[in-house]
RNA sequence: GGCCCCAUCGACUAGUGGUUAGGUCAUCACCCUUUCAAGGUGGUAGCACGGGUUCGAAUCCCGUUGGGGUCACCA
C-alpha cells in the first residue's frame, strides 16, 4: 500500500504580509439564514481586524435552486447588519465576477487542465444507473460509492479508451468526476481545530462538472478561492468533511490552499443543525419582529466566540468586535441559538439608544397608526418630537422592541377601547366612581399640570378621607390607559394632559362595569 | 453504518496542572415600589463516565458513552 503524506503549509504566504482576504459565498436560494450571517460576520470581523478585505461572491452554481431576487436581498440583510462587502456583485472589485454563473468559461479551462493530466475523467453514468448502483452497495453493507465503471484504462481503470469516444460522439450527457488518488492521506491544519487527517480511500471520485456543464460546489469553490486570492476560509462546520477533495485539487493544480477555519455549527434546542420547523431562522424574521441590527450582530457574535482573558463583556458595538475579535477565541462546540439572550441584548440597546434616533423608527409607525384610528387627541401634539420624548423616556425600561413603544403603550395616543378587567375587579368599590368624580374637579382646579401638583394634590384629597393613594392611583391609571400596569403614574397623567386625563376618566366611568 | 468533529450550570461561556470552578441569560427569594418594568442583594444549578500520567487534574493521554456533521450531476 502506498501512502503518502501531503503536507499543506500556507503560512509563508501569510507571513510575507499579504493583504487579508475572506470571503462569504452564499447561494441565492432564499433568505439569509442567521447561521449565514455569523459566518458573514466572522469573515468580515476577521477581515477587518487584519486591515484586509472582506468580499461577497454568489454561489449560483445550482440553476433549478436559483431564486430570483435572492441575491439583492442577501447583501442588502447584510448591509442591514453593518456587513458591507470590499468587493461584491453590486459593488465590483478587481477579482470579479463574482457570480459563479458568470464564470463558467474559467471553470471550463481549469477541467481541461485536469482532464489532460489525468486527475479527472469523463462518466456517462446515468443517475439511474448511479442510484441501482448505490441501492446494491447499500444492501451489501458496503459504503455508497461511484464505482469507477468509466474510470479509463490508462489511469487504472477498466474503460478502454475507444468506449470512451465512441460514447463521446455518440452525444451521450456527461459529468466529469475528479480522480481521487487511492491511500493519499490528507492532513490539514484547520485554525480552531488543530491537525485533522483523512484517508482518501473513503473519498469518493467527486463530480466536477455536471452535465449541464455548470461545476460543482466543490470544483468551483476551489478555483474562485484561488483566483480570486483569499488567504483565508472561514465557513461551518458541515464543510470540514469535503476539505480533502479541495484540497486534492489544490494538489492537482500545485495551488497553495488558504488557511481554513470551520466554524461550529448554531443549533436547535434540542442540540440538532438549527433548521427551520424550530423556530426562526432567516434573519428578515428577526428583522419583521423589530429586532436591531445591534443586537443581532452582537448575539450572534458571541454564539462561539468570546473575547476570554476573563472579561465580562457582554455588550459589543461593531467598531469593538473588530477590535476584540480573533479566530483563535472560537470555539469548537457548537452553540444553542438562544432567544432568552437576545431579547435581553435587545433591551440593553433600546435602554441606551438615544431618543432622537428612537424617534426616526416610532414616527412612521405612530403615522401609519394613525392613518387607521382616530384619536381624540391633537395629532400635533402626540406627534411632536417633544411628546414622543415623554413617552420614551417613560417607556424604554418597559420595552422589548421599539415598535412596542407604538402597540404596548399605545394609550399615550389613542383612547383605551377596554379597562382591564382582572383591575377593575380586584381595584373598584361601590365608591370608586364618586370618588373619581370628586377627584375630577380637584384636578379641574389645578393650573399647572405636573407630576408634582398631581401628586400632591391626590394626596391632599385622599388623606382626610381616611382613605390611602392607592385607592385612586389604580382606579386612575386603570381609567387613563386601560391597563393596571405601566409607568408611573403620575408622570403619565402629566404626558397625557390635563384635558386628556380628564375626559379619560369621566367617559371611562360610564363604562366600567362596577361590582356590586 | 463508514469517515470526521465535539463534550464545564437549563442556555452562552471563562478556565490551558494547584481556583471556595468565575461571569451573562433564564429561574427562585428578598429589597426598592401605586402597578409593570428597570435596578440592587442573595440563592438553586455544571466539569458525561472509566482508566491512566502526576505530589496534584475541568485542564494532558487512552478508552467508553453521548451529541452533531457528512457521505448527491445541492450548496
Amino acid at each position: 500500500m502506498l501512502l503518502l503524506i501531503i503536507l499543506f503549509n500556507s503560512t509563508i504566504r501569510i507571513m510575507a504580509g499579504q493583504r487579508v482576504r475572506t470571503r462569504f459565498a452564499p447561494s441565492p436560494t432564499g433568505y439569509l439564514h442567521v447561521g449565514g450571517l455569523r459566518t458573514a460576520l466572522y469573515n468580515y470581523l476577521f477581515a477587518k481586524k487584519m486591515k484586509g478585505d472582506f468580499i461577497i461572491r454568489i454561489e449560483d452554481t445550482d440553476q433549478s435552486r436559483k431564486v430570483e431576487g435572492a441575491q439583492q436581498n442577501l447583501i442588502k440583510t447584510l448591509e442591514w447588519a453593518g456587513i458591507v462587502a470590499d468587493e461584491s456583485p453590486e459593488h465590483g472589485g478587481d477579482y470579479g465576477p463574482y457570480v459563479q454563473s458568470e464564470r463558467l468559461h474559467i471553470y471550463n479551462q481549469y477541467c481541461q487542465q485536469l482532464l489532460e493530466d489525468k486527475n479527472a475523467y469523463y462518466c456517462f453514468s446515468t443517475p439511474e444507473e448511479l442510484e441501482e448502483n448505490r441501492q446494491l452497495q447499500i444492501k451489501q453493507g458496503l459504503q455508497p460509492k461511484y464505482n469507477r465503471k468509466w474510470l479509463p484504462e490508462e489511469i487504472g481503470g477498466s474503460m478502454p479508451s475507444s468506449e470512451i469516444r465512441k460514447k463521446m460522439e455518440s452525444g451521450a450527457p456527461y459529468v466529469i468526476r475528479m480522480k481521487v488518488p487511492d491511500y493519499v492521506s490528507v492532513w490539514f491544519e484547520d485554525i480552531i481545530r488543530g491537525p485533522i487527517e483523512f484517508d482518501s480511500s473513503t473519498i469518493d471520485d467527486q463530480v466536477l462538472m455536471k452535465s449541464d456543464g455548470f461545476p460543482t460546489y466543490h470544483f468551483a469553490s476551489v478555483i474562485d478561492d484561488h483566483l480570486m486570492e483569499f488567504t483565508h476560509i472561514i465557513r461551518g462546520e458541515e464543510w470540514l468533511s469535503s476539505m480533502p477533495k479541495h484540497l486534492l485539487l489544490y494538489e492537482f493544480f500545485g495551488w497553495e490552499p488558504p488557511k481554513v477555519a470551520h466554524l461550529p455549527l448554531l443549533l436547535n434546542p434540542d442540540r440538532s443543525k438549527l433548521s427551520k420547523r424550530q423556530g426562526d431562522v432567516a434573519v428578515e424574521d428577526y428583522i419583521r419582529k423589530g429586532y436591531s441590527s445591534e443586537a443581532i450582530v452582537n448575539f450572534v457574535a458571541l454564539l462561539g466566540w468570546n473575547e476570554g482573558e476573563g472579561s465580562e463583556k457582554e455588550v459589543y458595538s461593531m467598531e469593538e468586535l473588530i477590535e476584540k475579535f480573533s479566530l483563535e477565541r472560537v470555539g469548537k462546540a457548537g452553540a444553542v441559538f438562544n432567544i432568552d439572550k437576545l431579547n435581553w441584548l435587545e433591551k440593553q440597546y433600546i435602554k441606551n439608544r438615544p431618543a432622537e434616533k428612537i424617534i426616526q423608527v416610532i414616527k412612521p409607525l405612530l403615522l401609519a397608526e394613525l392613518e387607521k384610528r382616530t384619536s381624540l387627541q391633537q395629532r400635533e401634539v402626540i406627534t411632536s418630537d417633544d411628546y414622543l420624548l415623554q413617552v420614551i423616556e417613560l417607556m424604554r425600561e418597559r420595552v422589548g422592541f421599539e415598535h412596542e413603544f407604538v402597540t404596548f403603550s399605545s394609550y399615550f395616543f389613542f383612547e383605551p377601547e377596554t379597562f382591564e378587567e382582572e383591575g377593575v375587579k380586584k381595584r373598584w368599590n361601590a365608591d370608586t366612581n364618586d370618588l373619581l368624580r370628586d377627584f375630577v374637579i380637584e384636578l379641574e382646579s389645578l393650573e399647572e399640570f405636573s407630576t408634582e401638583l398631581i401628586e400632591t394634590k391626590l394626596k391632599e384629597f385622599v388623606a382626610p378621607k381616611g382613605l390611602k393613594a392607592a385607592a385612586l392611583i389604580h382606579p386612575l391609571r386603570i381609567l387613563t390607559s386601560g391597563l393596571s400596569f405601566g409607568p408611573s403614574l403620575y408622570h403619565m397623567l402629566e404626558v397625557l394632559g390635563k384635558e386628556t386625563v380628564i375626559r379619560r376618566i369621566l367617559s371611562g366611568i360610564e363604562k366600567i362595569a362596577v361590582p356590586v
